[in-house]
DNA sequence: TTGAAAGCGGTACCAA
DNA sequence: TTGGTACCGCTTTCAA
């Protein structure tokens, strides 16, 4: 069995009151005592648990962090930024993925409430934002990142994803595309709003329109986008756009791969250009042109703004944006002529 | 504030016991007061504390995972599996990046032990096997997937890594590869040892022999694939193999770009196969030929062996080995005669 | 059936 | 300085 502190006491002679203190570094103890205890400690290779600590209304040095899929390379390495900031911090990190169901959310958060996380981290959408109130009156601590939710008062961490949106029109407006189509996600998901705003408004002001079914909404699938981006591709070299504009790397890697099947070549035929940088983009072929979010000092900070609420509440909630940035690879270039 | 079990116990005019007792299902209660206790817990929105429970000797539903990195493709993929699992059981799952240090790996058992979570799934490599013994000897459930340590009696799910090397080198053969070589993973792998040792075996058996400068190991990472790959490729047709089995995807990548780099085409003048047939299998450029661990049921399957034994303690330790599969895709051909 | 009470492993206040 | 002790929220035994 475990050693508890009743054993530690026993054995160093002690009240289990002078075990805790030695733990917290807390009261006063003779150093003699404390040395011994600490000996006693490491002999018996005691260690203190969370769970008991925790019902006396002190932490449980646990979070929790909502993402649509921990198997999508983007919110994999959010977890990962996510992680081990907390790590560094003293905290443990559970994983939920949510599949952008409400259903599953709201199990999740109920879930993570029952153990007593010190805070949650959402990286998921949600149609009913009424399933945070509940959280935020019990006083738990949430942040958002990668993710916003306006009308909430929560710290959140994002990307500026209009500025997004304005890189990737301004890098294919400069390689003289005029002939330009979006693979957005649902519309329901606002950076993904944002960034098509972004991009259509740089567009906009080059005094270029986008015909309304030159969007096209999708899944957050390489299938989806593949399809969609069929749709948009599958006509005469004159009808057909000569750039595309993918909301996330997912959707830009089904455009690369319909491209390869209508027999296109990128980026000769039609420029593809990403969003987000994961590791996907590195590894297509051709590499992905995209728009970096600059996923590690998102999870750092975000996990800090969480910490900071928890230590101590109440504190002006803050909106974090942070700067895209375009990674220049090779799927795009100018337009065929 | 969030309400207690006594909260309820007031509310209902009964005691916590019976509050509890209908929670749990146990003892014998009135249909009426379990009504109408069952009322005020839903009014009351009562959420038992998983922390008072656990306290009691009650389980956690906490699992803990260890992977070298989550945002490592295939140890996020098989991050999913193993949460989707846990969650039909009604546990969370807290991740662990290891990056394979046995520093890091210490600290988490540490962590994941003062947590009481209920068991853990260790799917990292560590040098120091002892490391685990602490766990045993304390009966903290522990399986392995994807790696194993043969001299530990824990539950293990692996791949057949053997037969996938075999699979790998037949399908090289058959195409008529003669000249090949190897980028394999740090030596102390013992799946990488396997494949390489199938894959081996299997040229033996037709006669041919691999010189020992043809099997590089590498660092898990796509750059030192490409660098090692390089150094393979970088000599005259003659004197260049015709084939690389890489020990995983990121390696095979490695390889695709070192080719790109040579200006030698894939697969014309270079066939590579990787294994794993993660998401970036599917994304590469030519798609990458590979071989598929069943992840999904692996992940499934792991979750199970692990509640199993938490549940009834103590039978006998299996070693599941599932099936790898050839997946064919463009990265493979006829060798340039 | 029902409920009083003794823990589980700590924390923290307070008296000694 | 020390240690006794009342919780924290829930489970479980046992007497009523």
């Amino acid at each position: 069995m475990k050693a508890t502190i009743y054993d530690v006491a026993r054995e160093a002679g002690v009240s289990i009151a002078a075990v805790s203190q030695v733990m917290n570094g807390k009261g006063k103890i003779s150093e003699e005592r404390r040395a011994e205890i600490l000996k006693v400690m490491e002999k018996l290779n005691y260690q203190p648990s969370v769970i008991a600590s925790a019902l006396t209304g002190k932490k449980t040095y646990t979070l929790g962090l909502l993402v649509p899929d921990i198997s999508n390379p983007f919110f994999a390495e959010i977890a990962r930024a996510v992680e081990d900031q907390g790590h560094n911090l003293g905290y443990s990190l559970v994983i939920c993925s949510t599949d952008n169901k409400d259903e599953r959310v709201e199990r999740y958060l109920s879930l993570l409430q029952q153990k007593s996380v010190d805070g949650m981290i959402i990286g998921t959408g949600m149609d009913n934002k009424e399933m945070l109130t509940p959280l935020m009156e019990r006083s738990i601590p949430v942040v958002m990142i990668a993710r916003e939710m306006p009308d909430l008062a929560v710290h959140t961490v994002v990307v500026d994803d209009f500025v997004g949106g304005k890189l990737a029109a301004e890098h294919l407006l400069k390689l003289g595309h005029v002939n330009m189509a979006i693979l957005a996600e649902h519309t329901k998901v606002t950076s993904s709003r944002e960034r098509v705003r972004g991009f259509m408004s740089t567009l906009t002001e080059a005094g270029i329109q986008l015909p309304e079914e030159r969007v096209r909404n999708c899944r957050y699938t390489v299938e989806d986008g593949k399809r969609q981006a069929i749709e948009l591709l599958e006509k005469s070299a004159a009808a057909r756009p000569t750039a595309l504009f993918c909301c996330n790397d997912m959707l830009a890697i089904g455009a690369l791969q319909a491209a390869k099947q209508l027999k296109l070549r990128v980026p000769e035929d039609i420029s593809v250009i990403g969003f987000d940088n994961t590791i996907l983009a590195s590894v297509t072929d051709p590499p992905l042109t995209t728009i970096a979010q600059p996923i590690e000092p998102m999870g750092k900070h975000v996990v800090d703004l969480l910490i900071l609420e928890l230590k101590k509440k109440s504190q002006a909630k803050q909106r974090v944006v942070m700067r895209p940035e375009l990674i220049i690879r090779q799927s795009t270039t100018v337009p065929a002529k």
